[in-house]
DNA sequence: GGCACGATCATACCTAGGTTTGGGATCGCT
DNA sequence: AGCGATCCCAAACCTAGGTATGATCGTGCC
């Protein structure tokens, strides 16, 4: 942190992280807000799951906190909600009376943590500042794959192929023997590939290649 | 599964999973036993933690049963003792008077599983399936991890500081001059390299880089 | 001192990778 | 029919990668 306080929005949406909160309770709701504003956090405050789902969430790391016991839909069934619909959000619960089992399928979902109430303000913290860097880590991930999967997607089929063969080490003779090709064609795919993809090497690529998940079978190298 | 039952030593422990259960109450252990051999999985049972550690662990995909109250050690300390002292077996708990954060504590630490007593037969055997799964998962992954490390270790300080430019996609005459070396002589430490790595092509290095978290700062290609 | 090892480099030689230029063929879409 | 994308290939040319041979030098060890 560069002490920089809430700037309104530098440019549209890409910094302070955000804590949404979703309770029942007004009173919880209130205080929750004033702890996560207290060190300085960005909040929005929701009475419901659907509630939440109708607002427009910003593109910004953040994480969500949830009573386990929502008004028409219990926090559990919410969270498979939300992995079903692809919104990746880390989730912190919270309960009053739950059990074992429910802690257990919230845990083995992903969620970051499991609070039961009344819980320490402190633990709180600490949840939200673990469940916003997993976000953040999950974020640039995100960002870089989708980078990667909108460059492959501008090769055609046969680069692709060559893609694959390229990255699982063979040599461009190889690959033409492969494929039924002259070699001269593959290398020349082989540079479009290099241009498209925007690698600057072919470990580059390689990387790349890993990222993607291309290269039949096999996961590596020797055992 | 090949449908072929269990062959008592084919190759000096390294096929069948184990099962082991640890709990102070016999007629559990029993139970236990009973149950995972019905099912026609091996199966080691200790009535405390201390008898666990004493016994000689077989090199095979396994998992540990653990109940969360053991008599001089809780499972969740011992769990904790068995990451510090790098003992990885995937452990599932079981618990007659379990909390919440415990089964949190645990679940953050990696446990597979956390089930409350009495608990379905069904139950126990899927989580079973899962950690041993798991365990040969990570246990193929570990065997791979320390041939590379293996290898790498028989690379000079020189060679592995031109591995590391290698697989980051410079050329050679870089290298060269980054370190200011001749080119040849760069080119000859290349050659040594591969050999020693048993890298069949450069991908094939770069992926065993990958593996070996070699590589100056930077994560991976371009956001 | 002598030896092994790591590191350095030159010369020579060969293979692999890559671009440019220029061309041909097929296919689908307008 | 014309256009653009994809795929194919050749000749020429240049750069990069890799090996072999042979040699020098410094360090640590017996």
């Amino acid at each position: 942190m560069t002490g920089r306080p809430a700037s309104p929005q530098t440019l549209a949406g890409a910094e302070e992280p955000v804590v949404f909160v979703i309770d029942d309770d007004a009173s919880m709701r209130e205080a929750l807000s004033n702890l996560f504003r207290s060190v300085g956090l960005r909040v929005e405050v929701f009475g419901s799951a659907h509630e939440f789902l109708q607002s427009t969430l910003p593109n910004v790391a953040g994480c969500l906190i949830l009573d386990i016991r929502l008004p028409r839909l219990s926090g559990l069934d919410f969270q498979a909600e939300l992995a079903k619909a692809d919104i990746r959000i880390p989730i912190i619960f919270m309960t009053g009376h739950g059990d074992i089992p429910m802690t257990v399928r919230a845990m083995k979902a992903g969620a970051v943590d499991f609070l039961t109430k009344p819980f320490r303000d402190q633990d709180m913290l600490d949840a939200v500042t673990t469940a916003i860097e997993r976000d953040r880590v999950s974020r640039d991930e995100a960002r870089m794959l989708s980078g990667l999967h909108a460059r492959f997607a501008t090769l055609t089929p046969r680069e692709r192929e060559v893609m694959a063969l390229v990255t699982s080490g063979l040599m461009n003779k190889q690959i033409a023997a492969e494929i039924g090709i002259a070699e001269i064609t593959v290398k020349i795919h082989r540079g479009h590939i290099m241009r498209k993809m925007t690698a600057k090497s072919l470990p580059d690529l390689v990387r790349m290649a890993e990222m993607l998940g291309i290269g039949p079978a096999s996961g590596g190298p020797q055992t």
